[in-house]
RNA sequence: GGGGGAGUAGCUCAACGGUUAGAGCAUGGCUCUUAUACAGCCCCGGUUGGAGGUUCGAAUCCUCCCUCCCCUACCA
């Protein structure tokens, strides 16, 4: 006979065995290459589209996949998100739910971009330019359907079920659009029918109803949809165009959102220049003003003074300067006399000469003026943001390179000096400095500024900074029209307070009373989006890039602004270009080439050049992926969905934030009903991961070195509101949990295959009906029924830490008591009823572990399922993700008593042990009585079972339980103070006092008075205490005393048992198999040989071996043994093997 | 700067205001076992960040201070 290989057996081994057999099991399992069968197996069987096929059309749970950005391969990061995502789809589909199942990935946007840039070895946008916008766009989408069949790959690897394409067709769209974009390409669609198209317009369809697969954020219907939200948000009036001094990043040439800006802030090292302004009608004096960023001096136009602060005009040498009165200490260099105070209020409009008068774009900029006709000075203005902290006291103002300073310009309707373009470089108009790069511009400047005797002092300051979130290039200000979403107004009145009028006008209440409707886990959540949703400025949605989302506005130079809301639109309204967009999807450049008529003067417009923010892409989804407008009754059906999740750092402000917008702009309610978020994966060390540190674990390794059920366990088993520290040495500790779980599995099959054992069914009917079924095996069936409802709970309410928790106090259950006291009876030479009944037990209680534990570990269930039921049943479910939850089957068997029965007994154990070790007796010696006391009135049920296990395992041969009148304990009262304290209150110390003191009387009707007052029976626990002086261990109320005293027959079994042992390890020593016999030497005294001889039947049966007495032969290698009635050798013969 | 959270054993974390603050890991010492590279037990380890307060009773509630984290803002 061929032996089996593989999880499951081939039809050849089911028809060329008699019997059913398990598959042999090791020990030591080879978790990684057991996944790797499942995966195989899982496809050869089609075990998921039988899932979904078994679910179609019953109650639907709606689960919206958060795309993951497809530009890198998946990090372990990402592998927490989906390993969520997957254990509640499959708790779910055990549930019977219908299910969609798509898998999404988002597409667009600065992160494609900047990695397709460093391929090609671009620094900026010029070079982009130079190489072509539609090869570089190509680029990006290629890079993105790499990395989406890459991640697709890890995904499967992962354990995770999806409705995704397959990798080798993203790969082959991939390269005929590298090839020939316009080239027909057939694929399969989701109803197996082909689907031919060019293959650039394919993969605009990918996701789609009739391809089917993953959602892709850069599809044709993601795009257009985004514009018929922008549109609607044009038409309500909340889409306009600023003109601002914006965060910008000369490398990327955008400006940076505020959403985007967190991120970025990190200390940096500037100069700290300080340098003089000097006045023109106060000869001899200057205003001292500090700047960290010299190349703005360029665009000064005013100095800017608190009205209420202090200043003095201070002499210091031949000079003479004005500064904050608070800055003295820290902005002036050396001895200093102080000649004059005022207020800044009297300072304000005196003129000054700026620091670059004579550059042609200060010049012009002055000439044209603040106000009307007259020609703008340098002047000091009053400003309430100046402060003393840092600098002078007196700020330098240029508003073309500062937020404040730009409104502060607005306001009093100063000059705006722009010195930037979008790399970074200045502008002409600067002088020596137009053309340079922004950042090499501050030495040559403090130069001049030197050589002009304008120069006070310059230090380096550390100061936290904005920098690029994507590039790290730090920001700079630029002023530039960017295209934003208003939020509203934020009204100063409390929300309940507002008018429904007011809340139609402000788009962030509306969003904040959608809010509501959802369930935060954790319940911060709630808060901090609507503490995001009143704080939050107008969303930013452009930017001045290439890849993404075309914005569908058409800004005419007359003024009137146009937003396009679909494709049909476009190409009704189109003037000119649309022949050169036809054939491609929705992306620049080709859509560029569209002109619309102006409706207002009816010239042709264009659209403008900006891409949109990419959380826009992200955030429709809930509408493009359900069929929004296709199918509006499929949508129905899935909208919203019933639950997201994904790592909460950063997505209150970007994916929370964009579908909570884009669906209250839409429809006005929530996109899904439950948020679960979940923190950082971070490294063992509980730093960042980072490869230089060498913390940093790749998705791949980890899958291969630890397995993925190891990994899908420690992410289960992480509190999800802190960050988890993941490395090697935290996943071999969860693998030794597992084998726990892996040994009793390999236990069971090695025995009920020496057996011969065949699984029947229905062993809950039977166990019901039997009345006599072993009290440990109905025990541990009742804890597997809870284990079962209590998972259930824990699931349906997303909390996968207790769940695991659960799970593991199963599995230590299971293994330290019910295998631990079950094992003999599983032996050859057990009784054959007890033998069957025990071997049943076991195998159910594994099949519901297997079950219950198989959303969060789908390989190793699978592997014991398998093994344990589809060998052995063909007409139940092929696997164990096809079955239901196990709650409803078990419950009959849940019995409570039993269960708080057996805890009691499993803690007199530890206390019998603690006793034995404290008084020098291995458990292996035999020990004639145990004592034992319960809690207060507490009986076991079924007392006469569990006392033989208790007994049996304690090594002991009676016990009597302590009664009331018995010498060795006494009885105390615990009051119960969470039920007494509030009533008694300063009454307790007396009551603790006198329980401590065993000073109280029980009464008849089993109240007891005590310490003045009187307690009712239930607000009190009896408990016995030992007696002082006697050698006892107890535990809350529960006594376990022993009889230490041995009798000669007691240590003669002892002996017995210390000869079994050693013969056991001769075995182990000696790899000898299971059911091999061996023959066993002794060589002992007489003394020895006479206590062993009335034992020695019994330690040949239990250790297969055949015992001589006499001398051990030199070539055999002999093992001591130390008996209490001698020394002894003992040697292993030979292997007496069978044929 | 504003808001929130957290400080408990060497490390990671528990502990409805209720008796003597517990687990896991690590260290050390034992024990059990043909589940044999499995498992269990015990010891050690704490002024619960500090100082006050409320209370019969505080790790828990309040106030102040110290440290760290998160969110948010950001200035010359």
């Amino acid at each position: 006979m061929e032996p089996c290989e593989g999880i499951v057996q081939s039809a050849h081994c089911h028809t060329s065995t008699e019997k059913t057999m398990f598959r042999p099991v090791s020990s030591k399992p080879d978790l990684v290459a057991q996944e790797h069968e499942i995966l195989a197996l899982w496809r050869d069987r089609r075990t998921f589209a039988r899932l979904r096929a078994q679910n179609a059309g019953k109650e639907r749970w709606s689960f919206l996949d958060g795309p993951i950005t497809a530009n890198n391969p998946m990090g372990v990061h990402h592998a927490w998100g989906r390993a969520y995502k997957d254990l509640f789809q499959r708790f779910w589909a055990m549930q019977g739910r219908d299910q969609r199942y798509q898998n999404g990935f988002d597409c667009q946007g600065l992160w494609v971009e900047v990695n397709v840039e460093r391929d090609l070895g671009f620094t900026n946008k010029r070079d982009i330019e130079a190489y072509g916008i539609a090869e570089f766009v190509s680029l990006c989408k290629q890079r993105v359907l790499t990395y989406a069949a890459r991640q697709t790959e890890q995904s499967i690897r992962l354990g995770m079920w999806m409705d995704w394409n397959d990798p080798h067709e993203l790969r082959r769209l991939r390269d005929e659009v590298a090839d020939d974009p316009t080239k027909q390409v057939t694929v399969a669609g989701s109803d197996g029918q082909p689907v031919t198209d060019s293959a650039e317009m394919l993969v605009g369809r990918l996701g789609m109803p009739d391809l089917g697969g993953s959602y892709f954020t850069f599809s044709d219907e993601n795009n257009y949809l985004i514009w018929s939200f922008l549109a609607e948000c044009h038409r309500r009036g909340w889409l306009y165009k600023g003109h601002d001094s914006m965060p910008w990043c000369s490398r990327c040439g955008t400006g940076i959102s505020q959403h985007e800006m967190t991120e970025g802030y990190a200390d940096r090292e500037d100069p700290g220049l300080t340098v003089k302004f000097p006045l023109l009608d106060r000869p001899g004096e200057a205003l001292l003003v500090w700047t960290t960023t010299p190349w703005t001096l360029t665009s000064n136009v005013a100095a800017a003074v608190g009205e209420e602060l202090r200043y003095v005009r201070v002499r210091q040498g031949e000079e003479v300067y004005w500064l904050g009165r608070g800055t003295l200490k820290h902005a002036l260099v050396g001895d200093f006399q102080v000649l004059e105070e005022m207020t800044g209020r009297k300072l304000e409009g005196w003129r000054y000469a700026g620091p670059f008068d004579d550059l042609p774009a200060v010049q012009a900029a002055f000439a044209a003026g603040g106000a009307p006709g007259a020609p703008y000075e340098h002047r000091v203005v009053v400003w309430d943001e100046v402060g003393e902290e840092e600098g002078t006291g007196i700020v330098h103002i240029a508003p073309g390179c500062g937020a404040e300073d730009f409104a502060l310009g607005k306001k009093l309707g100063l000059p705006m000096i722009a010195p930037l373009d979008e790399n970074g470089v200045v502008l002409p108009g600067f002088g020596p400095y137009s053309g340079r790069d922004v950042r090499d511009v501050a030495d040559p400047i403090v130069e001049t500024l030197k050589h002009r005797r304008r120069f006070y002092r310059l230090e380096t300051i550390t100061h936290r900074y904005p920098h690029c979130w994507r590039c790290g290039t730090p920001l700079v200000f630029r002023l530039v029209d960017e295209w934003y979403v208003s939020m509203g107004p934020v009204y100063d009145v409390p929300r309940d307070r507002l008018t429904p009028e007011q809340v139609d006008a402000s788009l962030r209440y509306q969003i904040m009373d959608v809010i509501q409707d959802i369930k935060w886990i954790p319940g911060f959540g709630y808060e901090r989006e609507l503490d995001w949703l009143l704080n939050m400025h107008d969303w930013m949605i452009s930017k001045k890039r290439y890849w993404g989302l075309a914005l569908p506005i058409y800004d005419c130079g007359c003024g009137a602004v146009t937003v396009i809301g679909s494709r049909e639109e476009l190409a009704e309204r189109a003037a000119e270009g649309w022949d050169l967009f036809e054939g491609h999807t929705p992306h620049r450049p080709y859509v560029d080439a569209v002109k619309i008529r102006c409706p207002s003067c009816g010239e042709p417009v264009g659209r403008i050049a900006d891409v949109g923010n990419p959380w826009l892409d992200a955030g429709i989804v809930p509408f493009s992926t359900m069929h929004y407008r296709s199918d509006p009754d499929y949508w129905k059906g899935w909208f919203p969905a019933d639950f997201v999740t994904e790592s909460f750092p950063g997505q209150f402000r970007n994916w929370f934030y964009s579908l909570l917008a884009m669906s209250t702009v839409m429809r006005r309610e929530t996109p899904f009903k439950t948020l679960f978020g979940y923190a950082l994966v971070f490294g063992e060390d509980g730093r960042q991961m980072h490869k230089s540190w060498g913390n940093a674990i790749e998705f791949d390794e980890a899958a291969e070195r630890m397995g993925v059920d190891v990994m899908r366990w420690m992410f289960a088993n992480a509190r999800p509101e802190d960050n988890i520290n993941f490395g090697w040495h935290a996943a071999d500790e969860a693998r030794r949990r597992l084998l726990v779980l892996w040994n009793v599995y390999s236990f069971f099959v090695t025995y009920a295959r020496l057996a011969g054992w065949e699984p029947k069914r229905g062993i809950v009917a039977e166990m019901k009906a039997a009345g006599t079924w072993p009290a440990l095996d109905r025990w541990i069936l009742a804890r597997a029924a809870r284990l079962a409802g209590e998972v259930e709970v824990d699931l349906m309410e997303y909390d996968a830490l207790d769940a695991t928790r659960e799970i593991d106090d199963f599995i230590e259950d299971l293994s330290t008591w019910y295998l631990r006291r079950s094992r003999d009876r599983m032996r050859a030479s057990a009784d054959p009823a007890d033998r069957e009944q025990a071997f049943s037990t076991l195998h159910a209680a594994l099949v519901a572990l297997a079950r219950v534990m198989a959303p969060i570990m789908p390989f190793l269930s699978e592997s014991i399922y398998q093994n344990l039921i589809v060998s052995a049943e063909p007409d139940l479910p092929d696997s164990v993700h096809l079955t239901a939850w196990p709650t409803d089957e078990l419950k009959d068997l849940n019995d409570r008593q039993l269960q708080a029965s057996m805890k009691t007994v499993m803690r007199a154990v530890d206390l019998a042990r603690t006793l034995r070790s404290q008084a020098g007796l291995k458990t292996r010696q035999p020990l004639a009585r145990m004592w034992l006391a319960l809690p207060g009135v507490d009986r076991l049920v079924e007392q006469e079972a569990l006392l033989d296990l208790l007994a049996d395992e304690v090594n002991v041969k009676s016990i009597e339980m302590i009664g009331d009148e018995s010498a060795l304990v006494d009885r105390r009262v615990k009051p119960l103070l969470p039920k007494i304290g509030k009533k008694l209150g300063a009454a307790i110390p007396a009551v603790m006092a006198a329980a401590r003191e065993g000073a109280f009387e029980i009464l008849a009707d089993g109240s007891v008075r005590m310490g003045g007052v009187t307690l009712a029976a239930d607000e009190v626990e009896i408990q016995a205490t030992p007696r002082p002086g006697t050698a006892v261990a107890h535990d809350e109320g529960l006594v376990v005393v022993i009889d230490i005293e041995l009798t000669p027959e007691l240590r003669a079994e002892g002996d017995a048992r210390e000869l079994q042992r050693a013969i056991q390890d001769a075995r182990k020593e000696a790899v000898v198999e299971l059911d091999d016999e061996v023959a066993v030497l002794v060589d002992a005294p007489a003394a020895v040989r006479r206590t062993l001889e009335p034992y020695l039947g019994s330690v040949e049966a239990e250790t297969r071996s055949k015992i001589d007495f006499g001398p051990i032969p030199a070539t055999v290698t002999a093992l001591e043994v130390d008996l209490d009635s001698g020394a002894a050798r003992i040697g292993l013969l030979s292997k007496a093997v069978g044929p």
